[in-house]
DNA sequence: CAGAATCCAGAGGGATACTG
DNA sequence: CAGTATCCCTCTGGATTCTG
């Protein structure tokens, strides 16, 4: 009924905040970056991803998994075998994550140069 | 040299986790998606995002500040006038921010979806 | 108006050791 | 191999009060 200034209201804030909860977390966006090649095993994220814990991988999967972007496949086997994929759902991230990449190598890249002008 | 399986490498990890320790943060998708639309002051972020405190405003505008998404203009008034804006580089964060927001939507949908089943 | 300062609780996250 | 379980600490983030 107001319109005044606000076509960006509280549904418009949420958003993006949906977003973030999601794929914020400190490992998340890597981890979904990785699955968009296709399945992957725990240990294949350890070593992919330098410096994660096995406490917070398991965690991040754990929370991704919650809340539908990632399955989680057991097999019955000895040695265990589980395999992380993404769900359809997941699988929507992908612009997302890849515009992330792109931004992020345009970052590194800034930084960079900063760093090289001595400033 | 070694193609292997590793087209992805460390770098394409790094890329991504930029972005996220850039605009990962619990605010700064929010207060980014509202410079989108043009310059804000201070207590017009704190109206259009409820829930967020004085000092988690400061801090992240800040931290953008800093690193280099948004810039700062101080009017030397009384009372005192401050704006904030996108930087050209800030600006080159729309087409994810933006996904961010469709894909938020399209998340707070299936999620009200699925208590609606009273699943 | 736009914050700075202080205090405080809890979550996030790391290191290490152990297990089915 | 794929985790749990503990311990511990930092840092995030909220509440409140004060200021140029």
């Amino acid at each position: 009924m107001v319109e005044e200034e606000s076509d960006v209201n509280q549904h418009d804030k949420c958003s993006v905040e949906w977003t973030l909860d999601v794929i914020g977390g400190k490992w998340k966006g890597v981890i979904v970056f990785h699955l968009l090649e296709g399945k992957k095993r725990f240990n294949e994220f350890r070593r992919r991803i330098p410096g994660v814990t096995q406490r917070m991988l398991t965690l991040q999967l754990r929370e991704l998994e919650r809340d539908g972007v990632v399955h989680r496949k057991v097999y019955s086997e000895v040695p265990p075998r589980v395999e992380y994929s993404l769900t359809e759902f997941g699988q929507t991230l992908e612009p997302i994550i890849r515009n992330m990449k792109t931004w992020g190598d345009e970052y590194a890249r800034r930084v960079a140069e900063r760093q090289a002008e001595g400033q």
